[in-house]
Parts: C-alpha cells; sequence; structure tokens
DNA sequence: CTGAAAGCGCTTACAG
DNA sequence: CTGAAAGCGCTTACAG
C-alpha cells in the first residue's frame, strides 16, 4: 500500500524533487531530455502526487463545497439533487472535487458551520435553494469564494446564478391563454422564495397586460403559502379556488409538486384534465411524465444551473479581483397533455 | 482569509506546539490547567486545524469515495442517489468527508480511474450498482478497503451491503398469490443484474411451490431483457406476455421502472388495473405513488443501504484484519392500488 | 536548465 | 506532564 513518492522518482531518475515537481506541474525551463527520463521514471513506478501534500503546500486543493438545506434533501422531487450532479460532473471535469454538506435547519451558529469550511477543505462554496443567513454572513465574513444558485437576498453581493423565472412564467401564461383561458388561477407553496415569487410576477403581468384585470380579481385567482411547495398545498389551494362561485378553467401551479396536488383535487372534484381544467406546472421534474395526462410544464436545465455555478466559482478562484456575476438561465415551455396544445416533442432536456 | 496555526496557538498559551497536538486530538497526559489554557486560546483565535495537513502527517484523510457507474446519473430514478445521500449522511456524521466518481464505460484501463484512488484523497470506497472490472481488479491489486452495494462479483472477496431480493420478491409473489391470481407473469430488464436474478428467482420458487408449474409454463410467462430495465423494456415485455393465448392476469415487474412501462402497456391494451390486471413492482421509487392507481410495490431502504455501507468500511477501516463481512437489508411489501389488497398505511420509508 | 533548502501545518516518537 | 525535533510529500524562491 505504501507507494512511491516524490523523492523516489527523482533518485530513479537521476535528478532532484524540484525537476521532478516542475515535471509534473508542467512547467517550462526543463530540458527534454531531463523531461523525459522524469516521465519514464513516473511510468514506471506509477507515481502519482498525494492530493494531501500538494494541498498543504499550495494551500488550496482543488476541491469545492456544495451547501444544501437539510429540508431539501427530504423532498422527493430531486430537483437540487440534479443540480447538485450537474455541479459535480462540471467540478470533476475542471479537475475538482466536490464536498457535501447539510446546512441544519434551524442554524445554530458557531456548531452548525460546515466542517470543511473550517478546516479548509475547500477553496470556496455553491449554496444551492437557499441557506441560514448566519451562515451566509459567516461565508463573507471570511471571504469564502461563494456562489449563490436558485436563490439571492437583498444586498448579499456575490456571484448568482439564476433561473429566468419571469420568462418562464410569461409563456407558460401566454401559452395558456393561447388556449383560450381566461380565468387563470395561481397556485403556490414557498411563496416567499425569490423563484416563486418572480413566477407570481410573471403570472400578474400576464393577467394583467391580457385582460387588464383588476389587482383584485388577480388576488381572488390567487393562492399563496409560504409552506414549502408540496402536493398537499397544491390540493388545498387547487380546492379553494375551484370551489370558488366563478372558478379557474386553469390552473399555473408554482412547481410540479404542487401541481401533482392540482391533480388530486381535480380528481377529487371529478373534474377531468385539460377538459374540465387545465393545470401548467413548473420545473419538469420526474414526476410530470408520470402523471395522466401527462403534465405541461416549464423546463429547467437543472444540471446546467450547477455546471454554471462551478463555471462561476472556478472563475472568480481564479481571478478573485474580477467584477461580481450573475447569470441567468432560461427555460423551456413544455407541452404535454394537461392543458392542450400540440405536444413539445420529448427529447431529453437535461 | 489567512488564518492562525497551531504554532500561534501555541505560542498564546505559553505552551508548546506538541502539547496544542495533544489537547485537539483530546489525548490524555495534558495537565487540566494547561488543557485550559489551550482551550481558551484555540476560542479566542477560532482555531481550527488544516485537514491538508492532518491527512498529510497522517497518512489518512477521513474521506470515502463512492463510485458509480454513469448510467445510474442518466436514470431518472434516483435510485443509486438515494443510496449516495444516505452514504453521505453517514460519512458526514462520523466525520468523513465523501468524494464522488462516475465511473466510465466502457472503462478504460488506466485513464479512467478515479482521481481520488490515485492521488490518495480516500481512505477508502464504496462501490454501488456495478462497476467495471477491471476497476475492481485495480482496487483489489492496490489494497484498498472497498464495500460493495447492492451488486457482487463470484469470487471478489469483500465487504457488501445487498438486498434481501429473494424475500422481497416471495412476499410480493405471495401476496399476489393470496389475491388470487395464478398466472403470474414476470418481465424484467437488467437481467444479469445479480438483484435482479434474485428477483426473479423469487418468482421462479414460488411459481414452482405453489402450482408445481412445469419450467415451461414459467418460462412462457416470463420476458426477459438484458438491457437496462426501464418503462419501454416494461412496456415490450407487458405487451409480449398479455398478447399469449392466455394472459397473465398480474405482471411482477423487475422494478418500478418496468412497472411504469407496463401501465402504458396495459393502457394501450385497455386493461384497468388492478381489475384487468394486476401490477406489482420493486424497489419503491417516487414514481410509485404518481402513477395511477399508485404502484403496490417492494421497498427499499435506500438511505440504509448508503449508511450501511459507509458503517461497513469504516468498520473495516478500523479494524482491517477482521473477516470481511456481507449484510443483508431486509426490503418492506407496500401494497397501494396496482393489485388489490388492503393498502399498507403510507409512512415515509426512508 | 538544475539542485539544495526552506516551508506548508500538522503529528509523533523521544527526551527530560 | 511538556518541549525540541523530525517527518509526512509536496512546491517554490533562490543560487548557480
Amino acid at each position: 500500500m505504501m507507494s512511491y513518492t516524490i523523492r523516489d522518482v527523482a533518485q530513479r531518475a537521476g535528478v532532484s524533487q524540484s525537476t521532478v515537481s516542475l515535471v509534473i506541474n508542467d512547467r517550462t525551463n526543463v530540458s527534454p531530455d531531463t523531461r523525459r527520463r522524469v516521465l519514464v521514471a513516473i511510468e514506471d513506478m506509477e507515481y502519482y502526487p498525494r492530493h494531501s501534500a500538494r494541498h498543504l503546500a499550495l494551500a488550496k486543493g482543488g476541491s469545492i463545497g456544495f451547501v444544501l438545506t437539510e429540508q431539501f434533501f427530504r423532498v422527493s422531487e430531486p430537483f437540487y439533487t440534479k443540480i447538485l450532479l450537474g455541479a459535480e460532473f462540471e467540478a470533476a471535469k475542471q479537475g475538482f472535487y466536490t464536498l457535501l454538506s447539510r446546512a441544519k435547519e434551524p442554524f445554530e451558529y458557531p456548531k452548525d458551520i460546515p466542517r470543511f469550511l473550517l478546516d479548509r477543505s475547500v477553496d470556496g462554496l455553491i449554496v444551492a435553494g437557499r441557506a441560514p443567513k448566519r451562515l451566509l454572513k459567516f461565508i463573507k465574513e471570511k471571504k469564502i469564494p461563494c456562489v449563490l444558485v436558485d436563490f439571492k437576498l437583498p444586498s448579499y453581493n456575490t456571484n448568482h446564478v439564476l433561473i429566468d423565472n419571469l420568462s418562464g412564467s410569461k409563456e407558460a401564461m401566454n401559452h395558456l391563454i393561447s388556449l383560450g383561458h381566461q380565468r387563470i388561477g395561481f397556485v403556490a407553496g414557498s411563496s416567499t422564495h425569490p423563484s416563486i415569487l418572480e413566477r407570481y410576477e410573471g403570472f400578474r403581468q400576464v393577467m394583467k397586460e391580457h385582460y387588464g384585470n383588476s389587482i383584485n380579481d388577480i388576488d381572488k385567482l390567487t393562492y399563496l403559502n409560504e409552506e414549502e411547495a408540496s402536493p398537499q398545498i397544491g390540493r388545498e389551494g387547487a380546492l379553494e379556488l375551484l370551489r370558488l362561485p366563478d372558478p379557474p378553467t386553469a390552473i399555473f401551479a408554482c412547481n410540479d409538486a404542487t401541481a401533482v396536488g392540482c391533480y388530486k383535487a381535480a380528481k377529487e372534484l371529478g373534474l377531468s384534465i385539460p377538459d374540465d381544467l387545465a393545470i401548467m406546472g413548473f420545473d419538469d421534474v420526474d414526476a410530470s411524465t408520470h402523471l395522466d395526462p401527462d403534465l405541461s410544464t416549464v423546463h429547467i436545465y437543472k444540471a446546467e444551473l450547477g455546471k454554471e455555478a462551478v463555471r462561476s466559482l472556478v472563475d472568480r478562484l481564479e481571478n478573485p479581483d474580477q467584477p461580481l456575476k450573475t447569470k441567468i438561465i432560461s427555460t423551456k415551455l413544455i407541452i404535454r397533455g394537461s392543458c392542450g396544445g400540440e405536444r413539445t416533442p420529448e427529447i431529453n432536456y437535461f
């Protein structure tokens, strides 16, 4: 198990450690012949530099941290998991390791700080979905390079990778309108999350533009709940709206998990989808294709969000003095069976 | 950003580095008073030992690797992802970091070896689902502590964490039989995977025991496909069996993804579930509750598999000379709406 | 172009 | 119980 070190290689190649190091790190100023001898020795001995030693010498280890709120692991819909996988993929491609940490909620101050931040295991980190303010404050104090994904906080300046929720939402709404719907309901959980707020804003804008609906009209057709978006919330919200004297003919759910609950509500009330009620989701998680009829929704390029986050972070790591950057990733409307219209050909959108 | 080292703490506390180290590592032989002084200095300075330095000095870093075949990331059903999350959870609890690696398929020998194995970033690893033989050989050659999860290879001796597929399969079959089904079909993809073979074996055993069916009878009711289990395969298989002159009244799918395809087939043939056709799955992935009717299936404690894998590995790391161990994790039959019978109360089985 | 030396921040025998 | 010293395996000025 004990294997060769740089010293062994140097000895075998008849050069100094420094020279081997130069070769390993692909520096110039090594004669072709020396380089060759070293390379041969490395090959022969199957030498590979220890990560920990480089890390210590360089004061950086080529690892990035990924912080995800505990709750998002519980959620069955693997939304953030896909972002994580995308991040891990891009990180690996760029030669970085990814370390994962679950942010506790509630967060206790020094106790719950991710260990990899304390022991300097990571060079920087990605925070997805949301994070305790106290943790964010710590990150800022320690000046740890950081990028926020699908999350932002007023006046918290750092790199961001965000979803173009507003455009996605308006596109979805316009589709519904093009199908002739006039009374469209909006059902949302997680109603304080910036992404949900933007989707809501899209809903409102389109309603106003098209029908000049009064705020009051729109409010009647809106169900907002601060609790985590879920099928339960979707069901509640849909039931509430559908029992209105003048119920909506279409419901735009803030995400697919919520839409699942709208299906349940429709079923309970004996409404058939899409004939009696059209439903539109947001996210395009796996569940959407399992529903019957399958759900029209707004696709989010989840893996891509993760990849962009890594690119953003690596960029920051390499150029610390750059201005902060925010990347907005577009969405794609996917028409399936839950609201009529011509189906979008099914391609694998990662 | 530059922060205190053990030397700074020593200076502040008026002791030597060695003493600080002893305190940090909670060793005996430090006078209460000295310990206190050191602790205070650590607190005051918010000192935390660098991971890389400990790693180098100790020749082990408290990280474990998790190897997953590339294909399993593509699969939309997050089966292995949940195992990974469980592993990550337990690892964190035990103070280990988890590093992830995607095993390429096909695997090219030295090129595709996970880097964390080469650069000694991990102390041991967990391999889930399957892995290239050449990689397994490398692991064995290098004597890297390793545990295989939901996978085994004849004569590959190492620690294992496996699913009790045989019992799970027989329990599911017995349930179907208790409902009066006599002609039960078995539809499988990934038919060479040890877990699928065991489920198949359970199917055969029960069929033989109960009806003394001839191998021939059973074979007629069996659809096996070596390709990755999927809805497509499930649909094909179900269609094939359902078009038999004497079609099955129930189908046992090798996993839930396959069962999804069986639903499609039933729908195409105008069969209603569970009245015309009962369907039983295996895995209990999220999709199963989204189906209509929701799928009766055999629950696998995915996170628990991951956790046990970590425990097994840590155990191995701490006691290298122990005998090899195999842990078999039981399953749980969950009755929902796809085959009749009294519903299992829905609890969150993690 | 190459080597000797110091340093990264820890741990661990070994003295005392 | 405590400290001085060496070592873990790299990288990086600095000489030459």
